[in-house]
DNA sequence: GTTATCTGCAACTAGATGATTGCAGACCAA
DNA sequence: TTGGTCTGCAATCATCTAGTTGCAGATAAC
């Protein structure tokens, strides 16, 4: 996972309809069809949503006779995840270096 | 850190040019006026920013004479790094799972 | 073969948002 | 006190996007 890839990946999980299909799908596979009938939206509104996600290598389309089955793919959270830790981390390590300037002087 | 508030932490990061923006900060504090110098856009655009940034608590502003400086957070960026992982874990988990079913028919 | 359902594409609307310019107030310096 | 700079507010604009409706094609069921 580079860099470029990670600004999408935020953009997908920055909206709550789409954590609403991410907790759903995380219950098990469903189709756009069976999370319409679980979500006040429409299927098509599902559909562009499940688009962006799996844009974002956050779920992954199966296919299941006629239908289309989606499975939430954690591993790409734990990735992030880890990533956000480095960051994170880094610039907790700068803010401690600045306090202890601060108290040393 | 609830889950209310975890979304806007997202959205917030799901931007190129407030990366752009934390990056610069990572390196040291700055006010706007200073970051519009560095970075291709105005500083009303990255004033607006910061509000969104400071909204998600990734953040922080600091007077220092008559300018605001702002200065990165990155507690803020572990804490959702820990809940990611946690939700990416149990996804995985629930993968696994399926996986070992399907391996035992 | 007919029917029902599920998918996918296209057009459209309304609201959010990233970015701009312009102006007014605050504050430090010369 | 006057000039320069930094901040904050407001209005505006263009684009993006979340959502809708409508329709056409594919496919399983009866």
């Amino acid at each position: 996972m580079t860099a470029e890839t990670l600004v999408p990946v935020f953009a997908a999980l920055g909206d709550e309809t789409r954590w609403s299909i991410l907790v759903a799908l995380g219950e098990g596979d469903a189709s756009a069809s069976a999370l319409a009938g679980r979500l006040p939206v429409t299927r098509q509104a599902i559909a562009k949503h499940l688009a962006v996600l799996q844009g974002a290598g956050l779920v992954e389309p199966v296919r299941v006779g006629r239908e289309v089955q989606y499975r939430v793919l954690g591993s790409q959270l734990s990735e992030t995840a880890r990533r956000l830790d480095t960051i994170g981390a880094e610039w907790g390590r700068r803010l401690a270096a600045i306090k202890e300037l601060a108290e040393g002087l």
